[in-house]
DNA sequence: GTAGGGTTAG
């Protein structure tokens, strides 16, 4: 008799909706009795199936429900992905929650990034004066971490007794997500020292921060760990892979890592076609995402966004604007601001700067920070002053505090003797408190990373440096000439 | 019934 809801628990984790729907159905036909047993396992399966209807309404049929019941449910919303639902079965709960239900709801806090109701839960745990071991821990920390809230996140953590692979997981993947990978990386030598072996799920997250960091060094000698402790690879952690070599320049791992995997999602696709972009390989971006299209794979905005990209640092005007029409038509996807951005941004540089306004005027959302420095860029380009003043009215609108897009202004109005104009931009950035940065890149070598500050000359090799700089500048303005398409006519002829 | 990971314009 007790077959029926084992079998119904292995259907939801697998999620086998015909099969579950099927023994249901024969259940139902033999006449079993569903007693409370019966019915949670049957709340849960149909939740988790994302029936949301048919799960509330076998819910509200039971003439009992117990904690089980209702964290069934919770639970149930949290892996269909309806989170919004399953917070709000829990803020109607009739009976005292155990940590199940904490953890469930929590996870779904997180999700929708409700800070206020997750401190909440915290605070109940408090006041209930449960003990946070490790599930009910982690389970907050991840909550925190999803809020943003790093501080409270490494506070849990600081606070837990023990900690497994899960918690340590957590915290790392925390930092990599809120932009401190330098840190991340801290945290996992910690973990290490702490004697808790990574898995690929700490070591997916681990790639993520070298990517951001540009740690060629540190990325391979994560490789290498995942082919000496045969940690299996997955779309996940071959993504991530991926992504690591392709950020930290060396798009030939990148591709030879692409080929070895042996299971792709549109994720790795993305991965792989943002990189061969972001170097400037746009036609072999373009023929991989010809190969994705015939592997059946169906992308999505952010792939979009790496053919922009493609078509855009290749001057490939034509052929971007074909694929910016085929993602709306053909795949039925909303271009967001960054398409439109790219879309501008390509007009821009190949010279078509009245295209490029009659787009930013054609699309259904104001003009970014991003955008108006594309147009700004092309203003300088052909030294049109009347557009560059029209663009500071939308600048001021914006109300924005990056300090690129006004220098740019600034010196466009100086090169073309503006110097009133140039004056009143410099007093809008006095009063809006904008100040200018120095700029800074950071290389590896040897795995020692190496920071260059704007105006800092404590390098020792200086001017080899320079002389360098200088020889490649050179090059790049030839090579941009011929490239250029609208000045490649001119010098070509 | 209960915790962790990957891609996003410059």
């Amino acid at each position: 008799m007790y077959t029926f809801p084992v079998v119904l628990k292995a259907c939801s984790k697998v999620l086998k909706i015909g099969e579950g729907r099927q023994f249901h159905g024969v259940v139902v036909k033999v006449g079993l009795v569903f007693d409370l047993y019966v019915s949670n396992a049957l709340v849960h399966f149909y939740s988790c199936c994302g029936d949301c209807d048919y799960s509330r309404n076998l819910f509200d049929e039971m003439p009992v429900r117990d904690v089980v019941s209702w964290t069934s449910l919770i639970s149930g919303f949290v892996r269909a992905g309806l989170f919004r639902e399953a917070v709000m079965v829990f803020s109607k709960m009739e009976v005292e929650p155990n940590v199940g239900t904490l953890v469930s709801v929590l996870v779904g806090c997180g999700r929708i990034g409700d800070y206020g109701l997750g401190r909440a839960v915290h605070g109940l745990i408090f006041k209930r004066e449960f003990e946070v071991r490790l599930m009910l821990g982690n389970a907050l920390m991840d909550m925190y971490v999803k809020c943003t809230r790093l501080d409270e996140a490494k506070q849990v953590f600081c606070e837990l007794q023990e900690r497994d692979i899960i918690s340590w997981t957590c915290i790392i993947s925390g930092l990599v997500q809120c932009k401190h990978p330098k840190e991340a990386l801290e945290f996992f030598h910690d973990m290490q020292v702490s004697g808790v072996e990574p898995d690929k799920v700490t070591l997916s997250s681990v790639f993520s921060a070298c990517a951001s960091l540009g740690a060629i060094d540190y990325g391979r000698w994560v490789h290498e760990y995942v082919d000496r402790h045969g940690i299996e690879w997955d779309a996940h952690i071959g993504t991530s892979m991926v992504d690591m070599y392709a950020k930290c320049g060396s798009v030939e791992m990148a591709l030879c890592t692409f080929h070895r995997m042996h299971h792709r999602n549109v994720f790795t696709w993305n991965a792989l076609l943002g990189g061969l972009a972001m170097h400037g390989h746009g036609k072999e971006a373009l023929g991989h995402f010809k190969q994705m299209l015939n592997g059946g794979v169906r992308p999505n905005e952010v792939t979009f966004l790496a053919i922009l990209t493609a078509c855009c640092h290749n001057g490939l005007v034509d052929e971007g604007s074909q694929q910016f029409n085929q993602m709306i038509q053909v795949y039925n996807l909303i271009p967001g601001i960054e398409h439109y951005g790219c879309m501008i941004d390509l007009l821009c540089r190949a010279g078509f700067l009245d295209e490029a306004q009659k787009l930013v005027k054609f699309m259904p959302m104001q003009p970014d920070v991003f955008i108006l420095g594309a147009l700004l860029s092309a203003c300088k380009a052909c030294g049109d002053v009347e557009t560059s003043r029209n663009i500071l009215s939308h600048l001021l609108q914006l109300d924005s505090d990056d300090s690129g897009v006004y220098v740019l202004l600034s010196n466009i109005f100086v090169s073309n003797n503006r110097w009133e104009d140039a004056a009143m931009v410099r007093r809008v950035m006095k009063a809006k408190g904008i100040k200018k940065f120095p700029g800074s890149s950071v290389i590896e070598i040897d795995g020692k990373t190496h920071e260059f500050m704007v105006g800092n000359s404590n390098n020792p090799q200086q001017e080899d440096v320079h002389l360098l700089l200088n020889s490649l500048a050179k090059q790049v303005y030839l090579d941009g000439r011929i490239w250029n398409p609208v000045t490649a006519e001119k010098y070509n002829s």
